[in-house]
DNA sequence: TTCCCAAACTTGTATGTACATCTTTAACCC
DNA sequence: GGGTTAAAGATGTACATACAAGTTTGGGAA
């Protein structure tokens, strides 16, 4: 039977929760520390007890205690100052001295708009010093756990940027969100958000947006307007509650058989759906699209049918992006400022990581762009 | 005056380089065996001189030796396993333990192919376990000399995919490019290569791409073809000698008074550019593009101007982008597969990474995609 | 030959001492 | 009050010793 020395005598004392007597001395010093840290008995910038003085309140050599405080150096908990004494190092230093380095997850790349918001926030990170590291989810849930679970484990960014991948469906890797919220990780989300979850989002205002394209086609004298949303995220949910809200408004029902549902999937080959889309399309003059990407595919759906755009078909997109002016009906649009988006995300996640308290919220008024895919009756 | 003791002489006998002897003795035997890694008489594996044997080579005390492998173990360029003995860390260990992090540099990401590019790059890279890193250059020779600057002082990269800035024109920064060969970290170019430079390129094979066009042209029984070539990159030189080499084979003559060379800032605003553009063109009947963006730009000047694509002027483009397609007048063009491409430098450089002496270096063999902007007389 | 075990050797933990070197502080002088 | 200086106290280097604990190895037993 081992002896009980005084280094766990005083440990006892002090209520250590650790009480394995076969971990060497100098750990429980390295320990002890580390708990006088959590219990905020000890802050940054503190100076420790001395050697000598730690070695008689443990009762072992200077010896033992070197090296549990050369650990500590190492571990960038402790600062040795010759001379002077061992000090508690400040958090910055000690947690990880700033990367200086941001990762930046978005669903795609060579959609439309994402290519002009991650120059952006590549602009503008790399002039305030940061680099920026990317990753794509591709809509796909698990990729988007992958890459975030990457992200944290190797803890190597100051900061993220995320735009949520299906923001719109339930999802069972919010976990991973409040993850980042636990670790006060700087965090900004784009395009879309999730309200149940405190962090902030820098986007369009989707609502807003749906409820100015509606209007503009009831000030053009549209009465009966369809509508194509996507449904597996929040913008296609805001877009679509802002449709109803400018139809309601002017005193319209919402009917269901003229709103049409769409997901990621759907997306990617629009032709195949096209009885479904004509079927939805039946008996409108106008038809407002989730983005212009559709709104592309519907105008070319509706010429090869023989239903002239915007004569018998007015059209309306959201984004505002390049597909509006390279359709052939030039399509009239929600402007999205992609630019402004991705600038304004990254100076606000700039100042977040520089002070947490920054509020780096912000929505963008909707603004339509007039071209020629809506006539006006 | 202080006793040359036992740990100076032997350093002296072995001809140690620094002879300061106010330095402490555990960081002499630091140094030495840095040394012994360096002269390659340390090999990774090996086993070192036991404590005790240090200590009586040395002539110093065990706990001196300890002092100074410890060091060496924080470094990671020891490893000590208690009981067997003390060895060298194996260089990927050892070096930076791997950052698992790739840095890509690209002139644009808002143009039409890189975004393709980059997201293969990151499909692959993020597939085989790395991070992907960007930076833009916007084509600015100062923004690549920071970006790469940057790179190199952080040191947080295992391997860099660059395409190279303004290839086309003497640079002051090759220097930078130097200095990556000479730390031998793994590097591949895309889209562009300097000859002089020891990195290998990925990319179309741009000689051949220019060749094809004007071949194309020439079958199609064209004799007066123009040329429209940028100045400031390679590819446009190596486009431009692939249309005179199908020229002069044909038998015809290089006219220069139809080659017209433009550079990044000309693209930006070809509107404005559009007589000497059709100065150019004058008295032909084929227009060689050096790429979609321009051939998409020539097209719309044409069809102002009341000459018809293709009836008067057949117009051919290369790198086959969605502009391609997107145009009034769907453009025959070369193909470059940009899918392909990000891969395969993706693939290649995570091989470089690994061995060394791998040849990551591949050219694409152009192949013509025919569309509607060719006459064939 | 194969297996087991103890001896020999290796690194790990711990103590004690001594002196060097740097910083802080307080007493001192002007 | 301000500058100087020496003492006190902190960490840094270095030595010697002892025992603990894991690995390797070779000799002896089966």
């Amino acid at each position: 039977m081992k002896i009980m020395n005084t280094a766990y005598k005083f440990l006892k004392k002090k209520g250590a929760e650790t009480m394995d007597e076969n971990i060497p001395k100098y750990l429980l010093i390295v320990n002890w520390v580390k708990e006088q840290l959590e219990k905020n008995n000890l802050k940054p910038g503190d100076k420790l007890n001395s050697e000598n003085e730690l070695s008689s309140m443990f009762g072992v050599s200077r010896q033992t205690v070197r090296h549990a405080v050369s650990m500590l150096e190492q571990e960038k908990i402790l600062d040795r100052r010759r001379g002077s004494g061992t000090y508690i190092c400040e958090p910055e230093v000690r947690k990880k001295s700033k990367t200086m380095n941001v990762a930046v997850v978005t669903t795609y790349i060579d959609d439309y708009i994402f290519p002009t918001i991650i120059k952006e926030i590549e602009r503008a990170m790399s002039k305030a010093g940061y680099t920026v590291q990317i990753a794509f989810t591709h809509n796909h849930i698990e990729r988007e756990s992958a890459v975030l679970q990457n992200i944290l484990d190797r803890d190597m960014v100051d900061g993220i940027i995320i735009e949520p991948t299906k923001s719109g469906i339930p999802k069972p890797n919010l976990e991973l969100y409040e993850e980042i919220r636990r670790r006060h990780l700087p965090a900004i989300f784009i395009n879309s958000y999730y309200p149940k979850i405190r962090i902030p989002h820098v986007s369009l205002d989707d609502q807003a947006a749906g409820y100015e394209a509606a209007r503009y086609l009831l000030e053009a004298g549209h009465e009966k307007i369809a509508g194509i949303f996507k449904s597996d995220d929040i913008q296609g949910h805001l877009r679509y509650s802002g449709y109803t809200k400018g139809l309601l408004e002017a005193g319209l029902k919402i009917h269901d058989e003229n709103v049409l549902w769409i997901d990621t999937e759907d997306i990617r080959n629009m032709e195949a759906d096209r009885n479904r889309i004509l079927r939805r399309l039946e008996g409108c003059t106008a038809c407002l699209c989730y983005n212009d990407e559709v709104a592309f595919e519907v105008v070319k759906i509706c010429q090869k049918e023989g239903i002239r755009v915007p004569e018998d078909m007015s059209v309306i997109g959201i984004d505002n992006s390049d597909l509006a002016t390279h359709c052939e009906v030039p399509l009239t649009s929600i402007e999205l400022p992609a630019q402004d988006l991705g600038r304004l995300a990254a100076e606000n996640l700039i100042k977040l990581m520089e002070d947490s308290s920054f509020d780096a919220g912000f929505e963008f008024v909707p603004k339509i762009v007039e071209r020629n895919s809506v006539k006006k009756v």
